[in-house]
DNA sequence: AAGGGGTGTCGAAGCGCTTCGACTGGGGTA
DNA sequence: TACCCCAGTCGAAGCGCTTCGACACCCCTT
């Protein structure tokens, strides 16, 4: 494996002066640096990864803490994880992957070995345990979603609470009266999860701020429970005829299950998802959606990782405005009793 | 930032006890390591890891590259990935995450700044080009799926050929005559994907073993696409009876497709997948299915890359054998024409 | 009683890099 | 002409750990 000393060797000059030209911290020649560099290549030198990190400090990689748990939508997690991967590179870091089956004790592990110089958690909770662990961590950290007392930390996300309401005023606006949120499973609420307890908050408080019926009920993901829950939802308000779903697997077969009550898309029933663009589109009638900008919001917490790492100030508190997309699966309420 | 030396100090020995304590490399007496451990404890010592990997050349990281690339099935990949963090951590390694975009030099880039021990490569085509790379590199890798030529390499993978030949087998033992492989995106087939390769030619071979019809066509994602290449073979085919499906996204819509076509599952249409055990559980009626051992393969992967590095022996190619699990989207094929 | 072989511990070297202070020489200024 | 300053480079000192060889010391053997 060739050194540092190598090329220095190589270039006839000192381990220092390739040091600087790779960082560029210091005024080199032109010459000189041009020398260094050919040598560099001709050499196919790559600075040793840990040996850079003892000396400066910094590791040059991020952790990213992906949750693993019931309830949530693979796809769009992979849509962050994928995002935070990508502008880490942009920004010449890597990602250590860490699952939250670590805990807190998995955080502390890497930031006090040194593994990583920052962190990612996503999927966080309204009353997290990791978070009085990452206010004390010696080194940055931005959370995907924000935990009830986000003081002296960094959070993104995206508005849910707005998400809720735009969902309920979307319908409003098309004449609806009854509506009703069908969410995520009920361990997913019972963990405090903040992104579905604040789109509950927003479909609240906009059905009341409309003056129209906004009853809520949580979903788990077999056929049958969809089945059971739609039935359920129904026969104790048969004047529902508008839906918001928040719970991406369940949108295929809740089509299914509408259809085999009868109810037509949207004819009789109109229905907002807050899901991946995608996954709205491949429906049949596509759905009108609010969706969720996963690269927008990976892309964001890393920039503003990095910044805080470069000594920079960042917003305690970025939340990205959710956007409706209407398309097929909503359509304006005719009222049978006053036509 | 407390370092071995201040443990040492506090336990009253030299800073390489310690580090012997830690390791248990060379004997120390109860007496001292116990003193140590008090110290460790005490002061809440984490070794830094760049210090260590420095001086041990053992970074106690492996990289896992993932597919970003159109047409794989996400959660799948997820559960692959989950596996490999968690058996990583079993052995007390940690995971660098990189995406395949990276191509060949990611792999380098992180293989020769010794930034990582090994690596895990998903998705491997039948000509990849990162596959004479990984040959190369200074240090063990798996690779989780398995090219053309596995000269030299360690590849893991469920038996493709075996699953597609397990379906046409349940099929055909049950009386169908006239079966269909409905498969991945056409993108998947052109990359030269080994495992969309394999159990077509396993459906192919199986097919004319069992003297039955077996034709295949690949199926996009959209409603649309499915509805049509649905419409296409039952038309061209009208025969066909028995389906088998690896496409794990289209599962849900392709029911739908059925049923609208007036095709019932599974009295009029046997229907097996190759998807994760929950997906086809998850159907109505549920899916006989060979399913996809991700968690097994991922942890067997990284088993394997832990025996390398500690230079045993692991074998090149380990095929994992395919279940088949029947459940209630096939049964016996009712000859009409002789009953 | 002398020698040999363990066992337990220490000190120092070194892993490959960054960074600080110091040095050199040339160009500008006074 | 003497001086200063700055650009450009070097050498050395770490960063925090592992590991090797050496060294005591004790117990056992002969």
């Amino acid at each position: 494996m060739v050194t540092i000393a190598d090329v220095a060797r190589h270039a006839g000059v000192a381990a220092s002066t390739v040091s600087y030209v790779l960082s560029g911290k210091r005024t080199i020649s032109t010459d000189t640096r041009e020398r260094v560099q050919r040598s560099v290549h001709a050499l196919g030198y790559r600075p040793n990864a840990s040996a850079r990190a003892l000396a400066s400090q910094r590791s040059n990689v991020l952790a990213l803490v992906i949750p693993l748990r019931t309830g949530m939508h693979v796809p769009v997690m992979m849509q962050f994880a994928t995002a935070v991967v990508t502008t880490a590179r942009r920004f010449d870091h890597d990602v250590l992957l860490l699952t939250a089956d670590e805990g807190p004790d998995g955080l502390e592990r890497v930031a006090q070995s040194s593994l990583v110089d920052a962190l990612v958690v996503m999927d966080v909770e309204l009353h997290d345990e990791r978070v009085p662990v990452l206010r004390e961590l010696p080194m940055p950290s931005v959370l995907i979603g924000y935990p009830d007392d986000a003081d002296g930390l960094t959070c993104i996300d995206l508005d849910f609470v707005a998400a809720g309401a735009h969902c309920v005023d979307h319908l409003a606006d098309l004449g609806h009266r009854s509506l009703a949120l069908l969410g995520t499973p009920s361990a997913v609420y019972e963990r405090q999860t903040g992104f579905a307890q604040r789109t509950l908050t927003g479909f609240v408080e906009a059905a009341e701020r409309r003056g129209v019926l906004g009853v809520e009920t949580p979903c788990e993901h077999t056929f049958d429970a969809i089945l059971h829950t739609v039935e359920q939802l129904l026969s104790d308000h048969p004047d529902i005829t508008g839906l918001v779903v928040q719970n991406e697997p369940i949108i295929g077969p809740l089509l299914d299950v509408l259809r085999r009550l009868g109810r037509r898309v949207p004819e009789d029933m109109s229905l907002v998802a807050i899901c991946a663009d995608d996954v709205a589109e491949r429906q049949v009638p596509q759905l009108s959606s609010v969706s969720i900008p996963a690269e927008r919001i990976g892309d964001q917490a890393v920039e503003s990782l990095i910044t805080k790492l470069e000594g920079g100030d960042v917003p305690g508190l970025t939340l990205v405005p959710p956007t409706l997309t209407a398309r097929g699966s909503t359509c304006p309420h005719v009222d049978l009793t006053t036509a």
